[in-house]
DNA sequence: TCCTACGGCGCT
DNA sequence: AAAGCGCCGTAGGA
């Protein structure tokens, strides 16, 4: 234990005496002079956490004295905290010479900022920088986790908030406006804890009585019955798993609704265990009972109830339709959908992360096993609970017309999808092995012929090991030190990079292409041949899983494995010059074809609506091509003498403003299609006459989040920005246009199943890639179904869309090759 | 054996 | 530094 002693208050001070020998810095005078205690009020309403002391601060033994102590009271003076309620000190207690700090020094001085926080009961702590959040948190992040109240994960007795700030002394690094923006920022994280401190949401009342149960004997599933059936609302949770202990992403055969809870009332929770978890497998209840008694009952409550839970719709009612055979469940609501409206940051849906946030209840999830039943149905009680609390507080928070997203395109397209997860899509893993093979054989005589080059030789005999073109590290030095080249684009990491950009630009170096080379076929083989084939189940589909809550925008993310980025052109070698070979190993059924309905130029029409363009929504009215008539336009030449360069050259520009790029990229952009840079000036000024609407709207926006720092879209979604950069200017521009793009994408994922539900025809939805849906269809149904799919998702009405919106139709035995349907002549040829 | 960060790369 | 994603391997640490 280290040893310290508190001294009396000295100038309204209290110091701590350190004589602290608790690691190896105290042994060695060489490596550190003070070890320091930290300094402030007695009873402060904030404890300021940093890092480890400053070097003046270490000289003179005393914390806020050298210039990082004199920037944070400058910042706290512009935030309008008084010094007088802070006290301030240091995850570390000393400042080592070189500044080689490491996370094993911090567990002697725990002990010190434990005894700290007990004795100065402070009302909230406030971080300084990444590691002191880590420290007292647990969580990492801070930029992510700026502007929010977390747990104190030590051991202190108490529950108290830890407020994250980035480190102030980062400002030291930064200068001009970078400067100035960063200070502001800080003040107004500063402002911000201050006022929740103000506002009392700093205090936590402690949790309520609860009246949590579990049910152990058959007069517990029939009591606990006969109460819910009395309810008409009800949380619902499952904890799932495989009964073997194997972690598989998808239900199989050995997958199980482990234990099943309800609440129906905050502080009220009820567990049933289907399954005990132990050494063995083994079954709750005797033989038969769950069949009989349990299921009809939980049937009941899930069809007739009105059901909610925290991602219910697309987790839990999948498995309640494997092991129930209920196809869907009675859903009126979805906490972690309503938050994702309410906020749409990414990661931050997670249950007991918004029950510590929103309610008084405390982290339960830490120590968390699957395998000792009681405990595992006393956090099943804590889940459902927490849901029923959430979504009382939550639920009042959402608008008309986030609650009309809700209720018409979140909950009912998660329906879908879910569906679609189930169901699964057909991949040949014949193809898939065969391919891999192939593919193989190529990775060796690529690897052999890297092996023959004197740079990889030297490289190895220097070094002591293989080269190993998958490595960045290796790929670097051999081009730098073993072949003299010298490489200029840096990483993130600031190391030289040796990306796809950079080796394509070593055209004459054999090594360099054989390496490029080389990653295209260990891409190929690495993430689409194996993780196809590791995904693939029993009866060779292949089941995703679609994130509704995943991204800011509102487009959908798919996972486990991601079915969004199946490459469209594979480029290598013989095999695979011809369109995409991983592409076509996602077939129809015999008797079946694949129908793809994809939204042509869908973010280019909603931009035209979105600014009110004149000149755009005539070009969309009139069915014309957007790029053509640009091109035509602004060269002052009839659209049928615009070439194909000076068609690119504004299709990237009608891009680069969608994204939101810079005038100056745009000229770039342009001017690598082919064009002088004067003539890509005149254009972009030609470009801004045509359609003001278009530029005005991207100043608007740019204006929007100035003043009220989120937009909001027509279907109701929202962006916050707590900074303006020009990140988040870009992000501005683009976030509209991508997020209603999308959900006219979503609205008919839920729309086009039962459509074709109604016309009774043989068709199922079997994939969704932004802004296209992949039907597998009956062939002799083709038709219809084409016509009643595309005449859905171009039939949405909207008073703000004044173009048409377009789907185009491609059809085909697998997803490799698509031909395009034609409506006209009423054929396509696979 | 697990975790994380990073570099790199696939898609709309 | 052109928006939005997820997954692979390496490398270092536990």
């Amino acid at each position: 234990m280290p040893q310290f002693s508190l001294l009396p208050i000295v100038n309204g001070k209290v110091r701590l005496d350190m004589k602290c020998v608790a690691c190896e810095l105290s042994q060695n005078p060489d490596l550190r002079t003070n070890c320091m205690s930290g300094s402030g009020a007695e009873n402060p309403t904030y404890l300021f956490v940093g890092h480890a002391p400053g070097a003046e601060d270490d000289r003179i033994g005393e914390p806020m004295t050298g210039r990082n102590g004199q920037l944070l009271q400058r910042l706290l003076r512009h935030a309008g905290i008084g010094i007088t309620d802070c006290y301030f000190t240091n995850t570390l207690r000393c400042c080592p010479y070189g500044k080689n700090l490491k996370e094993t020094h911090f567990k002697h001085c725990r002990d010190y900022l434990i005894k700290d926080i007990k004795q100065l009961n402070p009302t909230v702590i406030v971080s300084a920088g990444a590691k002191s959040m880590t420290w007292l948190t647990g969580s990492k992040g801070v930029s992510k986790l700026r502007r929010r109240g977390l747990p104190c994960c030590l051991p202190i007795g108490r529950d108290i908030l830890v407020f994250p700030i980035r480190q102030p002394a980062g400002l030291f690094h930064v200068e001009g406006s970078e400067y100035d923006q960063l200070f502001d920022e800080m003040v107004s994280d500063l402002v911000w804890i201050k006022e929740q401190v103000e506002c009392g949401i700093v205090h936590r009342a402690g949790d309520i009585e609860t009246d949590y149960q579990t049910a152990r004997t058959e007069d517990d599933i029939e009591r606990f019955f006969a109460e819910l059936e009395e309810k008409d609302c009800l949380a619902c949770d499952l904890e799932t798993g495989d009964i073997n202990f194997e972690p598989r992403l998808f239900p199989g055969k050995d997958c199980k609704i482990i234990s099943i809870g309800f609440s129906s009332g905050i502080g009220h929770a009820r567990a049933i265990p289907l399954y005990a978890r132990g050494l063995t497998s083994v079954l709750y209840w005797p033989d038969g009972f769950m069949e009989k008694v349990i299921y009809p009952r939980l049937t009941k409550l899930l069809k007739e109830k009105e059901i909610f839970g925290h991602n219910f719709v697309s987790f839990d009612q999948k498995w309640v339709r494997k092991e129930l055979g209920i196809p869907y469940c009675n859903i009126k609501y979805d906490t972690m959908l309503g938050h994702y409206l309410l906020n749409e940051e990414r990661g931050t849906h997670d249950l007991e992360f918004l029950a510590i946030l929103y309610t008084t209840m405390s982290p339960w999830k830490a120590s968390f096993t699957l395998s000792d039943t009681d405990k595992m149905c006393q956090y099943l009680c804590r889940d459902v609970d927490a849901t029923f609390r959430l979504r009382t507080i939550l639920e009042p928070q959402l608008n008309d017309l986030q609650r009309w997203l809700l209720d018409n395109i979140l909950i009912p397209a998660g329906n879908v999808l879910m569906d679609v997860e189930y169901n699964g899509v057909n991949v040949s893993t014949e193809n898939l092995h065969n391919l891999n093979h192939y593919l193989e054989s190529e990775i060796k005589k690529e690897t052999e012929r890297l092996q023959k080059s004197k740079a990889v030789q030297e490289f190895q005999i220097l070094n002591v090991k293989t080269f190993n073109p998958a490595s960045p590290a290796h790929v670097r030095d051999v081009l730098q030190k073993h072949k003299g080249l010298r490489l200029q684009k840096k990483t993130d990491g600031g190391k030289y990079s040796v990306d796809v950009e950079v080796l394509e630009g070593l055209s004459d170096v054999p090594e360099a292409q054989a390496i490029l080379r080389y990653r295209k076929l260990e891409k190929l083989k690495s993430t689409y041949c194996i993780g196809l084939i590791k995904s693939a189940d029993e009866n060779n589909k292949v089941h995703t899983t679609y994130k509704i809550h995943s991204t800011v925008t509102g487009r959908l993310a798919s996972e486990n494995p991601n079915l969004q980025n199946i490459p469209r052109k594979d480029t290598v070698g013989k095999v695979l010059e011809d369109g995409s070979i991983i592409k076509s190993v996602f077939a129809s059924q015999p008797g079946y074809c694949l129908l793809q309905a994809d939204y042509s130029q869908i973010e280019l029409r909603v931009l035209a609506c979105l600014a009110n363009d004149e000149r755009m929504i005539d070009i969309y009215k009139k069915g014309q091509d957007l790029h053509s008539q640009a091109a035509a336009a602004v060269f002052n030449i009839p659209v049928e003498q615009v070439t194909p360069e000076q068609r690119t050259g504004a299709k990237s520009v009608n891009f680069g403003i969608v994204y939101g790029m810079s005038l100056d990229k745009l000229i770039a952009k342009f001017s690598a299609a082919g064009n002088t840079e004067e003539a890509a000036k005149r254009f972009l000024y030609l470009h801004k006459n045509m359609f003001p609407g278009v530029w005005q709207y991207m100043e608007d926006q740019e204006q929007l989040i100035r003043v009220q720092r989120f937009q909001e879209t027509p279907f109701g979604r929202r962006r916050r920005y707590q900074d303006i950069t020009s990140a988040e200017i870009r992000q501005a521009l683009n976030f509209p246009i991508q997020s209603t793009a999308s959900d006219f994408t979503l609205l008919s994922i839920s729309r086009c199943p039962q459509v074709l539900k109604e016309l009774q025809l043989d068709a199922r939805l079997v994939l969704t890639v932004h802004d296209s849906l992949i039907f597998e269809v009956r062939l002799d149904q083709f038709w219809q179904v084409a016509q009643a799919v595309k005449s859905v998702m171009e039939g949405w009405r909207f008073d703000w869309l004044t173009v048409p919106i377009v789907a185009d139709m491609e059809a085909g035995k697998n997803w490799g090759k698509l031909k395009k349907v034609k409506f006209s002549d009423f054929s396509f040829s696979t």
